[in-house]
DNA sequence: CTACAAGTCCAAAACGCTTTGGGAAAATGC
DNA sequence: GCATTTTCCCAAAGCGTTTTGGACTTGTAG
């Protein structure tokens, strides 16, 4: 079913139809009424590759997802950003487009989708400090938001990002409280963005009190479960174990559990933990108590609130909103207590 | 960059520049070369769009992720079925358009799908048994391959799965051959067509040794970590709790385990725990000897090649092939051992 | 040297839509 | 009742490709 098909059937000239059906005011309303029942009896849809040609709009964004070279792993938070996303587009009458990309190939792909003009923008995910992606989007002049930020980049870009330094120094600040003085970090990847502001927070809190960094207790890797694991398990054998752990992903901080309960000790009077909860669906932190103390922001919320600013920046690039800073919300669980006595300072 | 300005910027016409990027024969070995050389110099790209619209083929394949519409939930292997199907797609030139979409508004989304003329073809997600989609995208004439099997379904379909029945009848044979007589069953949701084959593996491989199926083991929902917990902490607080369990999922084996350990007790000694393993790559089964004894697939295996069957059905719709059964691995992990003694029978 | 087949290239139509530039009919102003 | 505007519709051009149907050149056979 076509437009001309159906402007034959109805008896107009295709312009009518389009205007018609696209809400244009030169057209009687008797006349619209007829066609839209028309198609939708007919059950018509315009053809999305014709009428991008003809307007020039893609009507869909792009998400380039990196592939971790070195593990091959694709970060478990994509998939609840997109859910969040792509209702958006959804509403909006957007494609969502995807690309799993190893990082080699990221630069071409992003070229690629504009040369090719299959997407209006895109969203960039895992951003790194001085990411070059902002440059080259800049450059090729393709519009785009930044779930998350990238420090070290002069250029002004949109993004949309969590408080991941606040987020974590008050979540050090809340251990210190409790009287901890040896807290573990088991960071993200330190080449990403978001792990160096985590990181920060940390230092900085412990910097506030005064309290001595050791970079003994300090590990950085991709989050995965078996990563909070070997790292629990190496922190907790030291002559001096932490008596509290920062981590930065839900999964990793099972990882961590799971050394810890190996190791004998209970999780919230032995050890402390506060991780970072991104509220992903199939892992939610505990039913009515968390169960984990976390610095909790949904990250699926994320993904609608940023494909809604990137759709309300290439509808109206001067008036839209570019930044937001999302806080996330420290949430008491049953994996924090006091600190146990008689530890060596 | 246009066919238009780069056959002028070449002194040719636009034909000719089409047929020589394109491989077409009547066009002089010399000029061909010319003419890849400018494209490549000029990092021209072919309008997708355009190209879609004189072919009548769009490049693109769908996937259409339901949303589950009780719980919200987005099934975490996707974002792994997704990156081993990018794989393949970026490989043969396609692109990959996502739709999430709950439940209810799914066959709109097909009709869609079809109408605006967006994919050559889609992927169905998480079938049921009797999924009327099938019987929808046969009809309006999509060409499809199922993620997954639907019984009930009595016209041919393209489907790639893996062996659910089979897969949980060996790992039930394998507790009942380590003396369990009371095994346990957190299922995923039974309205899921591999969640019946699952649960008809384990039924048949109780009733080939004569071991009664007691219903109060079984459970059945969301595979969630939070499901796992709470399914454990009840079974094992029944009067006569189960030794073993079979698991749908390794987050809700995760979560089983914290019931487990909760209880004061010890996984692979005083309870044993089968999970299925998808192999996602932020939740590898442990580093060098799998923490679980589990049934392995690789989801994003089966994404790579659902994606390559999807594309060969629909270059070669006669001779391509049409079905595919994956084998699961039984690997033999640190979570099972011989049924405690002195239970009751 | 002619006739015919390859070998190269091009102009124009087509894909399905939007949009521009009218044009006829109806409504309005005086 | 006539001029002018407004209302409603249409023909045709254009978006960037591919593809059809030649046309001109060159090579080859007789």
């Amino acid at each position: 079913m076509t437009l001309k098909e159906l402007a034959r059937h109805l008896g107009l000239s295709p312009t009518t139809v389009s205007r018609a059906l696209n809400g244009y005011p030169e057209v009687k309303e008797t006349t619209r009424r007829r066609v839209a029942e028309a198609a939708r009896a007919l059950n018509y849809r315009p053809n999305t590759r014709a009428k991008s040609l003809a307007t020039g709009q893609a009507m869909a964004i792009g998400h380039v997802i990196p592939l971790s070279s070195r593990h091959e792993m694709v970060n478990p938070i994509f998939a609840d950003f997109i859910a969040g996303a792509g209702e958006a587009y959804a509403r909006a009458g957007f494609d969502m487009v995807l690309s799993v990309v190893s990082d080699a190939d990221e630069a071409q792909t992003y070229r690629d989708l504009k040369a090719r003009g299959s997407v209006d923008g895109v969203i960039v995910h895992g951003p790194r400090a001085g990411d070059p992606r902002i440059d080259l989007l800049d450059e090729i002049g393709m519009p785009f938001l930044v779930h998350g930020r990238s420090t070290g980049t002069n250029r002004p870009y949109c993004w949309l990002d969590v408080n991941n330094r606040r987020a974590f120094q008050r979540a050090t600040a809340f251990l210190l409280d409790l009287g901890h003085r040896r807290i573990g970090l088991l960071n993200g990847l330190e080449v990403m963005d978001f792990a160096l502001r985590r990181r920060d927070g940390y230092e900085r809190a412990l910097a506030e009190r005064g309290v001595p960094r050791d970079p003994a207790l300090i590990r950085s890797d991709e989050m995965t479960e078996a990563y909070g694991y070997r790292s629990g398990r190496d922190l907790l054998a030291l002559p001096a174990p932490p008596t509290a752990f920062l981590v930065s992903s839900m999964i990793a901080a099972i990882g961590l559990r799971r050394a810890i309960e190996e190791a004998g000790l209970r999780l919230g009077r032995d050890i402390s933990v506060i991780t970072h909860d991104d509220d992903l669906s199939y892992l939610r932190n505990g039913d009515d108590v968390p169960l984990f103390t976390a610095t909790r922001s949904s990250v699926r919320d994320a993904g609608r609130q940023a494909a809604e600013m990137l759709l309300a920046i290439i509808a109206q690039p001067e008036t839209a909103p570019r930044e937001r800073l999302l806080e996330a919300e420290l949430t008491v669980g049953q994996s924090t207590g006091p600190a146990p006595k008689g530890q060596p300072s």
